[in-house]
RNA sequence: GGCGAGGUAGCUCAGCUGGUUAGAGCGCAGGAUUCAUAAUCCUGAGGUCGAGAGUUCAAGUCUCUCUCUCGCUACCA
């Protein structure tokens, strides 16, 4: 993109609505897309930004039948929250839509149509079991039934778990649904897969040369290392077939005669999402939705986190190919993750810090984790949070460098100047004219960094500005200079002046609130940053009062926000945890035949991560079994345990290996494992009961 | 197991197409200064650029092997 676009549009990845939003969210891809936009629309550029919650999916009823409501609840919910974590962080959406919504479902439904008259989709018909209480198609493990070879009834449609036999649920006698108990019924079905394999010739180009139907789509050089590398290793992979619809009574229907209980795929319904925000922005505001998605010299910027990249630069673009018409990313800034205290952010585990808790403990302070997150954004590798570093920043950067710099030009022209900006003699020392340069060229450097998605330098930049101007005055002692030369004085507090109001522009896009209370300090409302370079405040301009910038983070409120961190205390020692299975009864806690057995010698598997072979003694046979454990335990840490085995679980051979019963482990909040060892004194043979 | 991205001063990170003594901020040590929110400014110490081998007149920057971290994916739940 080497001229300049006639007009942008920026998205940002819409954030799924069954948990509110954390700094990892923001860091990823609201503040990045934010700076961006504030900083085109500083420039006066044509920028439209849309985001917006995404509402469907198999989670969404999940959580909804664990919390005992709707969907719709869950949906409403969240919805609200996230919208008022945004607007507390300062994030500033053109339009924030939702994909639950009647325009949405109705334009998804017609963006499919088409591509499936154009041919976009393989179909695959077949005869599927359709639950007629439930109104919808049954996948297999929704279907249980009497397995053909052993007679157990209680085999699933693609497995009998007693004797371990593969199975179609055609096979099963007498199926009845899983989620009704009623007889499923044969009907005819059509699955629309998504063939990517057609597609892999001009992705290839697209993504590496970003050439697009013969033309210079955009420059790839200017992609993230990390995003072109994985989607080439996707696209070099070679692409399979992916299934557009699931069996789901949640999203927006398949609008196709007998597709009763399917709903359009995630992947194909969220990102349709950005274009109905467009849509329904334009009707907000009496513009025209088309050209932001459709006029070839408009650039199209998605803003997402790493785990979204292969569907924003691979799959979303092949479905606004095929359907045509649509612009295709010219880029994909998508940032790594932010950790937090040397540890993932983890929302089961409560170690993140929420947007919205944030500013419920910070009011008025969103710029602070603004300009925080900015410095440490996850550009090109993982970063990490910490409240320790939180503080400092605030502390010695905002507070000290940049509060402090406004705060002593502007005490020191009320005090020799009588609050109004002195008139400059004209003529520049070779100091001044050095830090002149600087403010000059300081906007350009900003603006430069930003285009090219590199905030944190962006920021240095701006900042630098501000650290030159505190060495200016440190240097030029005006508080000296004034007992004998009042004209070098005014000089030197003039350029002061035009530097703080330089900062000011350039900083806005980081620091909105802050920016806005310097404007006023310098008796302005207005500092446009095509006016930025030069001297903004004109002489004898009455300045304005200027409240402190920046409070000083303590010790004690950094203590504070640590001890948040991990389970909620308050619970009492309630968790969190999955909701408890339906009852069972006891004979079929009686099927089961748990045994203590000791782990005789233990080996890799070999081309698998997570699975270890295990020969285990019972007290009356040696068998071996295979356990999903080797991500926890090394070989030679398992020889010896005794553990506990369910022994009658049908044989299954797992990667070539035959496993001959599971050895049960406790699963820990943070996702470790632990063996479930008897008691001392237990031996191999015991039997469980 | 396959693939991708990372591993650079105590900490957080920059280092574009290979080129003289490897940078910034914070922290630390010493000094200057007082207009200012005990703020600011200067100077300094500090790195065998994950490990090893190779290509080159020259490598943090290219190639290979190994290792650790994160992600995708497979096998697995």
């Amino acid at each position: 993109m080497t001229a300049k676009p006639a007009r942008t549009l920026v998205t940002s990845a819409l954030p799924y609505a069954n948990g509110p939003i954390h700094i990892g969210h923001i860091a990823g891809a609201y503040l990045p897309a934010d700076l961006y936009v504030r900083y085109l629309r500083a420039r006066k550029r044509d920028v439209v930004w849309v985001c917006g919650s995404d509402e469907h999916g198999a989670a969404i009823t999940l959580r909804a039948r664990k919390e005992g409501t709707t969907p719709r609840a869950i949906v409403d919910r969240y919805h609200a929250e996230m919208q008022e974590a945004f607007s507390g962080l300062d994030i500033a959406f053109d339009h924030y839509d939702r994909t639950s919504s009647e325009e949405h479902h109705g334009f998804a439904q017609e963006f499919f149509l088409e591509l499936l008259e154009k041919g976009a989709f393989t179909e695959e018909t077949r005869q599927q079991f359709y639950d007629p209480q439930e109104k919808q198609f049954l996948a297999d493990r929704y279907i249980q039934g009497t397995c053909p070879k052993c007679q157990d009834d209680r085999a699933y449609g693609d497995q009998c778990e007693k004797c371990g036999s593969a199975l179609s649920p055609d096979e099963l006698i007498d199926p009845k649904s899983t989620l009704s108990g009623s007889t499923p019924e044969m009907r005819e079905t059509t699955l629309w897969y998504l063939p990517m394999d057609r597609h892999e010739s001009w992705l290839k180009t697209y993504l590496e040369d970003g050439v697009l139907d013969g033309e210079q789509h955009h420059d790839p050089k200017s992609w993230k290392a990390h995003v072109t590398g994985q989607c080439k290793s996707w696209v070099d992979g070679g692409l399979q077939s992916r299934a557009m619809t699931r069996d789901l009574d949640w999203g927006v229907p398949v609008p196709v005669e007998g597709a009763d209980g399917k709903v359009l795929y995630v992947w194909l319904d969220a990102p349709l999402g950005y274009i109905t925000a467009t849509r329904n922005w334009a009707k907000k505001n009496g513009a025209d939705w088309a050209p932001y998605w459709k006029d070839k010299d408009t650039q199209l910027v998605h803003f997402i986190g790493k785990d979204n990249i292969v569907f924003h630069c691979i799959i979303f673009p092949i479905l606004l190919k095929e359907h045509g018409g649509y612009l295709l990313p010219h880029n994909v800034p998508a940032n790594e993750f932010m950790n937090l205290e040397g540890d993932k952010i983890s929302t089961s585990r409560n170690w993140a810090v929420w947007a919205k808790e944030y500013i419920d403990d910070f009011p008025g302070r969103s710029d602070e984790m603004r300009y925080v997150l900015a410095s440490i954004m996850p550009e090109q590798k993982d970063a990490e949070f910490t409240w320790e570093d939180f503080q400092s920043r605030v502390n010695n950067e905002l507070a000290d460098v940049l509060g402090n710099f406004v705060n002593r030009v502007v005490v020191l022209t009320s005090k020799y100047f009588d609050g109004k900006a002195p008139a400059a003699s004209g003529t520049w020392t070779s100091t001044d004219e050095a830090l002149r340069e600087l403010m000059a060229s300081t906007p350009g450097a900003v603006g430069d960094a930003i285009e090219r998605y590199r905030f944190r330098d962006a920021l240095q930049h701006a900042m630098g500005l501000v650290r030159a101007g505190n060495k200016y005055l440190t240097e030029e002692e005006p508080w000296k200079v004034m007992k004998t030369d009042a004209q070098r004085t005014a000089d030197i507090l003039s350029l002061a002046l035009q530097i703080t109001a330089n900062a000011a522009i350039v900083l806005a896009p980081f620091l909105p609130r802050t920016s806005e209370k310097i404007a006023t300090a310098l008796g302005t409302s207005d500092l446009p940053w095509d006016a930025a370079g030069g001297d903004l405040v004109p002489t004898g301009q009455p300045l304005g009062a200027l409240p402190i910038l920046f409070e000083k983070v303590t010790d004690e409120q950094v203590e504070v926000q640590r001890a948040k961190l991990g389970p909620d205390a308050s619970q009492e020692g309630l968790r969190d945890v999955e909701a408890e299975k339906p009852g069972t009864s006891f004979d079929d806690f009686q099927t089961m035949d748990l045994r203590v057995a000791e782990v005789v010698a233990a080996e890799k598997v070999k081309g698998a991560d997570k699975l270890l072979q295990l020969t285990v003694r019972t007290g009356y046979d040696e068998r071996t079994v295979v356990s999903g454990i080797a991500e926890h335990f090394k070989p030679e840490d398992v020889v010896g345990r005794k553990v506990t085995l369910l022994a009658n679980l049908a044989p299954r051979k797992i990667r070539g290996v035959v496993s001959q019963g599971m050895v049960l482990m406790a699963s820990t909040e943070d996702g470790s494992l632990r063996f479930v060892t008897p008691d001392e004194g237990a031996e191999a043979g015991d039997i469980i009961r």
